[in-house]
DNA sequence: TCAATGTCCAACTAAACAGTTGGACATTGA
DNA sequence: TCAATGTCCAACTGTTTAGTTGGACATTGA
């Protein structure tokens, strides 16, 4: 039987996604994430160090994915409605990420891992922006940062707290048409956000 | 000596609602609860049944706070913008709050204690809204409940991950200064969201 | 072929956890 | 005054936790 070296990595990843975004990183146990991987935990330790480690590494490989799904040049072709809505969508099919990364932002105070890089990632959206704005398709007494960051805040908030979301409109958050009505009241914020 | 009953109560809410503030009902020991109120851990079960129904107590709690710090009424007579600028001030002054609602929103799925008497506070604020947007104040084509989850979404978003925050502006999260510039943006975007 | 190294696992350890118990002592009301 | 009840606490229980260990077996390279 040859090695299944490369295999246990991505089940352990794939079983710790699912663990994390659901219960964070607290909430979150090492046996059953080993359990879900159909894995033994020692894989665990052996390949990602600890549990906080492994949560960076899961917190990291998603960030890529939606940086690969979402990309920037939308926002200049169709506008910042449709950007916005890209993202709810992104969201929507794939609630890991804003959950992870609220669960992040609860739980370190402080630096968090990987911040360098980040940081410039965040920055090329910002850059992006800043170019839209100069090019007059976007509001240009905002600044940069504050839209994307805004932008994003509309998009992610429904999932990061949809108690809240169930509360105030008074429907189920699993319902397909109440998520398209989101999805509308997203774009058209977006859009009302960033008019010139 | 007398009872120090109600003083007792007081004090294990106020640990309580710090440490779930800080490390979320999963991170929370009500061994650590106890020892910071200074009070035999076998007290908190007697007055709050367990660690659930404690955490439950203490968001409720800290709604009604809220409710009564930002009346509804400053909407009509000073205009959304200085209605969400008091909103971002109230997390500004006081953290513990939107911290518990994310928890609540990540922790648990499904009905959430208390949401009859919750979602009852939320339709007050859509009426009042709607109200606005009758009396032309408030834009008219944006759904009051969607209009009201932005508002509250732009002043809490900051809060909620301020690591990404921190990523996007490049600055601290501690800074009297920068609390101040994303408060105008607050305020400001609030205003571009609803203008009729 | 064989020593070195990597994979995998069952079983383990020490600590932390939520929740309980038994009893000392204070308060109340009849 | 005294039985009933409430407050408070140290010490406890049984379970779950993150992380480790020792050893069986597979693979590699010289």
């Amino acid at each position: 039987m040859a090695w299944q070296t490369a295999e246990t990595r991505r089940r352990l990843k794939e079983a710790a996604t699912e663990e994390f975004a659901e219960f964070g990183p607290h909430g979150t146990t090492v046996d059953r994430i080993a359990a879900r991987a159909g894995v033994n935990k020692e894989r665990l330790y052996k390949y990602f160090g600890n549990k906080e480690q492994l949560f960076s590494a899961v917190l990291s490989d998603e960030l890529a994915k939606i940086a690969a799904a979402v990309p920037l040049e939308s926002l200049l072709a169709e506008g910042i409605g449709e950007y916005a809505g890209q993202v709810f969508d992104y969201h929507a099919a794939n609630p890991y990420l804003v959950r992870l990364l609220h669960w992040e932002g609860l739980t370190f105070q402080g630096e968090v891992p990987g911040e360098p890089g980040r940081t410039e990632y965040y920055r090329h959206k910002v850059t992006a922006f800043a170019a839209a704005q100069r090019e007059k398709v976007l509001v240009g007494d905002m600044e940069a940062a504050d839209l994307v960051f805004f932008v994003i805040a509309l998009a992610a908030w429904w999932f990061a707290v949809p108690q809240v979301a169930r509360m105030l409109t008074g429907e189920n958050t699993d319902d397909e048409a109440e998520c398209g009505r989101r999805r509308a009241a997203v774009v058209s914020a977006a859009r009302r956000l960033a008019q010139p």
